[in-house]
DNA sequence: AACGAACCCAACCGCGAGGCC
DNA sequence: GGGCCTCGCGGTTGGGTTCGT
């Protein structure tokens, strides 16, 4: 593999870029697009290597890029799924619209980080770490409550990474349906709105995630009807989801977000880290802006909230019993090309942020699971049997067991089990 | 006011994946 | 099948800014 020569080519500029490098390569861009980014900066003019113009793009020029302080909502969101898939930041910023990875990346690294480890919180594995849950005289039944609510989240996160795994192949899948329809049909979103959400460095965009829900709705009647009433049992959660969605709304602006996109972060991952008490203080109004003197006003009255935010996650740590969910889902037919059956079997605990003190049996629509490449370490005791319909690589390292049959293309077995 | 420390973040570097020839 | 090339990703750096003394 031969590795293209990048700044190191003399006359090529480095460093900052100036208003009027900016300027040309924006120019360029709007008027012919990025096309091959090698080519790119002779043909605008720009004295530095495609490299450069490309990551100045997608990190600064591109217009779909929010910049500012980022909310609690986008906080919690990005420790969430720091938790489950570690630093794949483009990962994580497919579900955080208008930011870049490199953006979440370095507000992990400046701020959140921090605050986990002055938490006592390990930032790479999300656990207590171990001196801070000595302390106290807990002694070892306290050790071992926090042990356990440690592998209850590690154990969430296995599925909410298979999970996330899952829809980016239906939303893959649905985009080439959607190309292949695009002939005969008209889009369902505005193409217009959906490329003002897309995110171009994003894996799952918005209007991937559109199409996916459209697909869900229109080929996966049973998953969504099993999915309404998971919402209904779920009743818990569906304010605090609501106000997420308006939180959303409010956030983004002129973009209106749809459910099925700007309320995916919430209704996937709120229940991870969150308590009742946090879910108040997302329903604070938010600014639709940002700017540099907004966010020192913003901090002013932030402390208590970000208080009760972080209380949420010890909360989290502290907690000892988590219910278990047992979900018991028919599987969606006809959305996957592949024949490959279907038949999942996940022991999880509930959410930690369902207040019910009573177990839930809750039915969940959950798409089928392919290849599998996160790089969460999962060492959760549990079983999980997998559709592998495709190559199942994963580089995930499960310390117990985890069963992944590859059944017979005539072997369609709907139902996936929870218990 | 001056200085050093700490912080922040845009940009760079190097690697791997995947496509093309 | 193998080499070359482009692109994307994650880790790291270094210069500017802010904070503390």
């Amino acid at each position: 593999m031969g590795r293209s020569p990048c700044c190191d080519k003399e006359g090529l500029k480095k460093g900052p870029w100036t208003p009027e490098e900016d300027q040309k390569l924006l120019a360029y861009i709007e008027q012919h697009g990025h096309g091959c980014w090698r080519s790119l900066p002779a043909k605008a003019g720009l004295q530095r290597c495609g490299k450069s113009c490309r990551l100045r793009w997608t990190n600064y020029l591109r217009p779909d890029i929010k910049r500012g302080k980022f909310s609690l909502q986008e906080e919690q969101t990005i420790i969430q799924l720091h938790a489950l898939l570690g630093n794949r930041w483009s990962a994580i910023a497919t579900h955080l619209p208008k930011r870049t990875d490199n953006e979440i990346k370095n507000y992990w690294n400046t701020h959140l980080k921090k605050r986990l480890a002055k938490m006592g919180i390990d930032p790479v594995t999300h656990k207590p770490r171990s001196d801070a849950l000595g302390t106290g005289g807990g002694g070892g039944a306290a050790g071992a409550q926090h042990a356990k609510a440690a592998a209850h989240l590690s154990h969430t996160a296995q599925w909410e990474s298979a999970r996330l795994e899952a829809e980016a192949r239906l939303a893959r899948e649905a985009r080439l349906r959607a190309l292949a329809a695009s002939a005969s049909a008209p889009p369902q979103m505005p193409a217009a709105a959906a490329h003002r959400l897309d995110s171009p460095t994003s894996t799952l965009s918005f209007s991937e995630s559109a199409a996916l829900a459209s697909v869900l709705q229109e080929a996966h009647g049973a998953a969504a009807a099993a999915a309404a009433a998971a919402r209904a049992a779920m009743q818990p959660m569906q304010a605090y989801e609501e106000a997420c969605k308006e939180h959303e709304q409010q956030q983004w602006g002129d973009h209106v977000v749809d459910v099925a996109d700007a309320g995916f972060a919430a209704a996937g991952f709120t229940g991870l880290l969150l308590d009742g008490s946090l879910s108040q203080h997302d329903l604070r109004p938010a600014p639709a802006t940002t700017t540099r003197d907004d966010e020192a006003d913003a901090g002013l009255h932030e402390t208590e909230e970000e208080k009760s935010y972080w209380d949420s996650i010890m909360n989290l740590v502290n907690s000892s019993s988590l219910p278990t969910t047992s979900v018991a889902v028919p599987a969606p037919e006809p959305a996957y090309p592949s024949s490959a059956s279907l038949h999942t079997s996940v022991a999880m605990p509930a959410l930690v942020a369902y207040p019910s003190s009573a177990p839930l049996q809750t039915p969940v629509a959950m798409p089928t699971v392919e290849a599998y490449s996160s790089s969460t370490s999962l060492q959760q005791t549990s079983v999980i049997a997998m559709p592998a319909p495709e190559a199942y690589s994963s580089s995930a390292s499960f310390s117990t067991s985890v069963a992944v049959p590859v059944p017979a293309p005539e072997a369609y077995s709907p139902a996936m089990e929870f218990c």
